[in-house]
DNA sequence: GTGACCACCTGGCCGC
DNA sequence: TGCGGCCAGGTGGTCA
């Protein structure tokens, strides 16, 4: 399932394939795709519309276009392609952007989660989903500090709160796991009981792993993979994460899987305490 | 403000 | 073999 490193994977792969093409259509097999505006606004505002960059904030794909941002949140599976004009429309692509040069960028969603929003530049920052994300893992303001504050009412497990995109934006179940097994952190313990020292873990891994998650083109997991079919290549490092029942990396107990806040949560209770 | 629960979806897997 | 039920999971909405 994409999460931050997958969804840079899939912006600089786009970037590469459609910077600067100019959308002359848009076809739309599913309109719940289409979170705002309606799907008819959504067309009659995008067509003649230029990409002149693909950014990223959080989870979200970012197409800067002349007078609006393209957000795009891939959900589970979300994927694009790019296809020819003549090619068949696949069972499962639910929304088409064609090009003047008889391309099309195709949005293929086998479980239709994925969302877009179109909204006007001179908005974005103060419309949701983006006016109500937290802190990028390599945002300067996120220190101990910051989390301490987040985290002082949080009487949830941190398995959930490490989640939580209004704090952290980019960290999905895969990573949360990954984070807490190298910050040593029982996914149980409250977020409000975490020490300096614990907090300075997160934030230390957290970069950490999404930096050597992005190097490795994300994670290929279950049925994700990115635009152009690319395998990310970092399932092959994850250490305790559907490791269910395999020994621990670090001290050979086994490694059990538990639901925490309805999560499939994978962990070694010898070394996360 | 916080937390619990549910809906959205489909394909894969498992048990009968 | 075929069928039904469960599971996977990110996010937003509703309700207590």
């Amino acid at each position: 399932m994409p999460e931050l490193p997958e969804v840079e994977t899939v912006k600089e792969t786009l970037k590469k394939q459609i910077l600067n093409k100019k959308i002359v259509d848009v076809n739309i097999y599913y309109s719940n795709i289409i979170e705002y505006p309606s799907s008819d606004e959504f067309k009659k505002q995008i067509i003649n519309q230029t990409i002149n960059d693909i950014k990223r904030r959080g989870k979200w794909l970012m197409f800067e276009l002349d007078d609006y941002y393209l957000l795009s949140h891939l959900r589970m599976e979300g994927r694009y392609f790019l296809r020819d004009k003549k090619d068949e429309i696949l069972k499962h692509e639910h929304v088409s952007f064609v090009f003047d040069n008889d391309l099309e960028l195709r949005y293929l969603d086998t479980r239709k989660f994925g969302r877009m929003h179109l909204i006007k530049k001179e908005e974005i920052e103060k419309r949701k989903p983006l006016s109500e994300l937290g802190l990028e893992p390599w945002d300067k303001n996120l220190n101990i500090t910051y989390l301490k504050g987040k985290y002082k009412s949080k009487k949830l497990p941190i398995k959930t709160v490490i989640l939580d995109q209004s704090i952290i934006v980019g960290i999905g179940n895969i990573y949360a796991d990954e984070i807490l097994f190298l910050s040593k952190i029982n996914p149980l313990k409250k977020a409000y009981e975490l020490n300096d020292l614990e907090l300075n873990d997160i934030i230390k891994n957290t970069k950490i792993i999404l930096d050597k998650a992005i190097k490795s083109g994300g994670t290929t997991i279950r049925t994700y993979e990115s635009s152009e079919g690319v395998h990310g290549r970092f399932q092959q490092k994850l250490l305790v994460h559907s490791k269910e029942n395999e020994k621990c990396p670090n001290c050979n107990n086994t490694i059990i899987k538990i639901k925490v806040g309805g999560r499939g949560t994978y962990y070694c209770e010898n070394c996360q305490k």
